[in-house]
RNA sequence: GGGGUCUUAGCUCAGCUGGGAGAGCAUCUGCCUUACAAGCAGAGGGUCACAGGUUCGAGCCCUGUAGGCCCCACCA
């Protein structure tokens, strides 16, 4: 039955193989079975960038264990994989790839870089499917899908077209977020600000007087960070209320250097508290001023090329780049006499967060989702709970971004992603949106188009990623019976960029919510509480600390001490702290092993159970009560918790220990057979419930334990007996538990480290309880460390000089010179009293000392002399013991 | 400017709907006890940030204060 089993558990070899076999039998496949009730999880798609860190890891595995979990538990689990072709942070590295070679991407052309592309994925794609392996995830790998796969490619232009059908998709000028270097437009959840020092240029522009011409006298002054946009400046705005102002409101200015004549507008957006309470306008280049200049019907120039150098509108600086431009500006505004002063201003700068440069608002064309009227049905879920959030504050950071939602601009100025299905006439330009390229113009009947250049935000994929890789547009089997998935475990970093976006699409595609529960983590930082990152240098790589330490233990460290939505420190410590736990189940199994090793008899142990076997039974029974419920409420770090401790703490340190002697004993066989069922049946149900956490090490040892049932990942679920729950026997083992640890107590106390013989007396006016200890009598000696025990009504016949340890009901007497091994105790005293003799040497030397005692400090007198009296006190204890002893 | 969140043992953190203050690591003491020294048995260590309030009772609920972290918006 069982195997050779090594004194420690080394996962190395042993988790491959195990997760081969896995594999092989099929374990983690799910078809269509109507007969049992479907749990579904779709993974977050990696990167195909993307290399496992630890947020993948503790994504993941949590992922794995709600999914083993309810496999167990019968569920036709399905967990559904994938990776994400991730548009732009692919196409950023095989750009940086392609420099390397000295290739530029335009170099290559559309379809040279897209075959690039492919090899890409080709050779990288897959490398972090096979990391997730490493972790122990049982995805469903026979299904694994792709972002760009034919069919979500299906799914993705159905989408677009039919919203564009419905009006929800729409084609805008609109001014947005621009990354130069990527020469891209991109969502505003894409940019992140950074604080920069910068400048704050105080510039005065002439007023025009009433005749026409030019004012040298009087100017108007403001403030503003980026000078160079005056070239596209159309207006000048105060503020309505304001009193300063008031009188120049309609009148004009010159726009020097362009010499245009802007015109003094009001509008409350300006503020008068800050700088001069004038703002120059310049609508092509600020969101704000985009939004001042339609109210005023303000004209809007552009004055930047898509590399941000200075456009034809620029004059003069064409063809200069925005800060060289920025530059000479303040430079010729200063010979004219125009620059009233710099000032030092840190700021908040608009930056690409794949590139990190600093973004350019720029008014383009591009498409656009309409979000009013989406995003309701997604808003009512959450409110009225028909999808959970987990933890609970997570919905006000949902209805935040919600109430303030923006139109989603979704078309991106680059070649890997899917192509936007809108399609240009060449002679009429007219626009049609088609799954495929039409054949004639329905407008001049043309038979020449041109397919629009964009590609689609990454996300727009991703957001109908729970049912596109369940088959939809087809209405499959699958789709019907797997979908709405169950569970989403994700990050709350993406819960814009994301999670919202799966929730309106589920109900605008499917007309039903895409999963019933948001699972959120936080991240994983380092031991210092930093950000894992590439250029700190501080990540650490899960694949390491699986080569190391194994899978389970990183799962586990990854999962314990760690509440949803929080962010959570990685140590190294723990790591260890959670193989050496690995190690434990393991001995403890050996242990259990070696026991059973050719004994028959176990299977009628059932029939013999003693209190102390229905304790842990009992216990045992409880325990995955509350497991289960932990994990039913996804309260995943307090449930392993539960079973570490009791596997630790319980089952090992306490039943183990207790059961001991009757394995030893060869003289009660139906006894003997109770304890290795009860060690069994507890080992095993104790594997199962750790099972989801520590996947590896529970197989392993269920196989060398257990034939029956052919994998642990496929057994069934513990469940609460209300048969196993024995009341009674939990608070009489609790008893004898607190009896054991009073006496190890006085054993510490007294120093002496293992009894060679010591009687135990238990008195107590309860029959009941002395039946207990008569009762449990060989386990309480063995593990209090006593050689008799003998329990009685009253104090009669018991040494007067006896120790006593008080416990509820109950007293313990161990008589003293039973207590201590004589012999032993004398030479410890002596030992003492040697020291203590030399003690007091030295101090009294020292007191005795005319010159120490004349230049040491007062103090340092009076702590010698107190040293010298403790010393005595203590001799004296130690001296009288010894005569009582030698007696 | 708006919002969130945290402050519990030396360190890192659990603590679900209010009733026991906990874990891991670290520290100290004693043990090579035939499953495990990656172990066993003990011990020390906390006015649960501060101030009020609700309650029979508060780490947990309410108000305020201080400090830390995060997200959103972004004032030219």
């Amino acid at each position: 039955m069982s195997r050779e089993m090594a004194k420690t558990y080394d996962p190395h070899g042993i988790e491959d193989k195990i997760y081969e076999r896995w594999m092989e039998k099929k374990y983690f496949h799910a078809e269509v079975d109507p007969s049992k009730t479907p749990f579904t999880i779709v993974i977050p798609p990696p990167n195909i960038t993307g290399q496992l860190h630890m947020g993948h890891a503790l994504d993941n595995t949590m992922q794995d264990i709600l999914i083993r979990f309810k496999r167990m538990q019968g569920y036709n689990a399905l967990w559904q994989p994938g990776t994400d072709h991730a548009s732009i942070a692919t196409e950023v590295r095989i750009i940086e790839n392609l420099k390397k070679e000295g290739i530029d991407k335009h170099d290559l052309g559309r379809e040279g870089f897209l075959e690039r592309a492919w090899a890409w994925k080709k050779e990288y794609g897959g490398r972090i499917i096979n990391q997730l392996k490493k972790l122990g995830s049982s995805c469903d790998w026979d299904r694994e899908r792709f972002t760009m796969d034919e069919g979500c490619n299906r799914a993705v232009t159905e989408v677009f077209c039919k919203m564009h059908e419905k009006g929800w998709i729409y084609k805008g000028n609109r001014i947005g977020n621009w990354c130069p270097v990527c020469k891209t437009s991109i969502s505003d959840a894409e940019v992140l600000y950074e604080e920069q020092a910068g400048h704050f240029w105080h510039i005065k522009y002439p007023m025009i007087e009433e005749d026409g011409s030019v004012s040298t006298r009087d100017f108007l002054e403001f403030a503003t960070t980026r000078p160079e946009t005056m070239l596209g400046d159309t207006a000048v705005a105060v503020n309505p209320e304001d009193e300063r102002y008031q009188h120049l409101i309609g009148r004009k200015v010159l726009l020097p250097i362009v010499n245009r004549i802007l015109p003094i507008i009001a509008d409350s957006y300006v503020d008068m508290e800050f700088g001069t309470g004038v703002v120059k306008i310049t609508p092509a280049h600020d969101p704000n001023d985009f939004e001042v200049g339609k109210r005023h019907d303000l004209p809007q120039i552009n004055i930047l090329n898509d590399d941000a150098t200075i456009n034809e509108n620029g004059g003069k600086y064409e063809g200069m780049d925005r800060y060289e431009a920025r530059r000479a500006i303040v430079e010729e505004l200063d010979r004219m006499g125009l620059l009233v002063r710099i000032e030092d201003h840190t700021h908040n700068v608009g930056t690409h967060d794949r590139c990190g440069t600093t973004i350019e608002p720029m008014i383009k064309k591009q498409w656009f989702v309409k979000m009013d009227e989406l995003i309701k049905p997604a808003v009512k879920a959450v409110q009225e709970g028909e999808i959970r959030l987990i933890p609970e504050r997570m919905e006000k950071i949902y209805f935040n971004w919600t109430d303030n939602i923006k139109d989603w601009c979704i078309s991106r100025q680059l070649w890997w992603g899917h192509r936007i299905p809108a399609y240009y006439c060449d002679a009429c330009g007219e626009t049609v949106v088609a799954g495929e390229m039409p054949s004639v113009c329905p407008k001049c009947g043309c038979r020449h188009f041109t397919q629009d250049p964009d590609t689609l935000d990454t996300w727009f994929s991703s957001a109908l990623w729970p049912f596109s890789t369940l088959g939809w547009p087809e209405q499959t089997e699958d789709l019907k019976y797997f979908y709405p998935t169950d569970v989403l475990v994700t990050g709350y970093d993406i819960i814009f960029f994301w999670v919202i976006r799966m929730i309106f699409s589920g109900y605008e595609q499917m007309g039903e919510k895409p999963f019933k529960t948001v699972l959120f983590h936080g991240l994983v930082r380092d031991s210092q509480g930093r950000k894992m990152s590439k250029s700190l240098g501080n990540g650490i790589d899960p694949l390491e600390i699986i080569d190391k330490y194994g899978a389970d233990a990183l799962r586990l460290t990854l999962i314990t001490g760690n509440s949803p939505g929080n962010d959570m420190r990685f140590y190294m410590e723990r790591v260890e702290a959670n193989r050496n736990f690995a190690n434990k189940v393991w001995n403890a199994s050996r242990f259990i092993l070696m026991n059973m090793e050719g004994k028959t008899g176990i299977e009628t142990g059932a029939e013999h159970l003693q209190p102390v076997d229905k304790w842990i039974l009992s216990r045992l029974n409880n325990v995955v009560r509350e497991v289960t419920d932990n994990m039913e409420n996804f309260e995943l770090g307090i449930a392993v918790q539960k079973v570490y401790d009791f596997i630790w703490d319980e089952f090992c340190d306490w039943y183990i220990e207790m059961v001991k002697p009757r394995l030893y004993a060869q003289d009660d066989a139906d006894s003997q057979n109770a304890a290795l069922w009860t060690l069994r049946t507890v080992l095993l149900d104790a594997l199962k419930l750790l099972h989801p956490y520590m996947p590896f090490v529970t197989e392993e040892i269920f196989c060398a334990v257990q034939s029956e049932e052919e994998s642990i990942m496929i057994s069934s679920w513990p469940v609460y007996q209300q048969d196993r729950c024995f009341e009674k026997e939990e608070k009489q083992i609790e008893l004898i538990k607190d009896a054991v640890r009073g006496v190890r107590n006085v054993r510490t106390q007294m120093n002496v480290p293992m009894f060679r013989k010591a009687h135990i007396f238990v008195v107590s006016d309860k029959a009941g309880v002395r039946d207990v200890f008569a009762e449990g009598k060989l386990f309480f000696a063995s593990l209090a460390g006593a050689s008799e025990v003998t329990c009685q009504e009253d104090k009669n016949g018991i040494a007067p000089d006896a120790v006593s340890v008080v416990i509820p009901n109950a007293t313990l007497y161990i008589p003293f010179a039973e207590l201590v091994d004589i012999a032993q105790e004398i030479g410890r005293l002596e030992k003492e009293k040697q020291r203590l003799t030399g003690e007091l040497e030295r101090v009294n030397s020292m007191l005795n000392n005319e010159r120490f005692m004349s230049r040491a400090p007062e103090q340092k007198i009076a702590q010698e002399k107190a040293k010298l009296e403790k010393y005595a006190q203590m001799m004296a204890q130690v001296e009288e013991r010894l005569a009582q002893l030698k007696k």
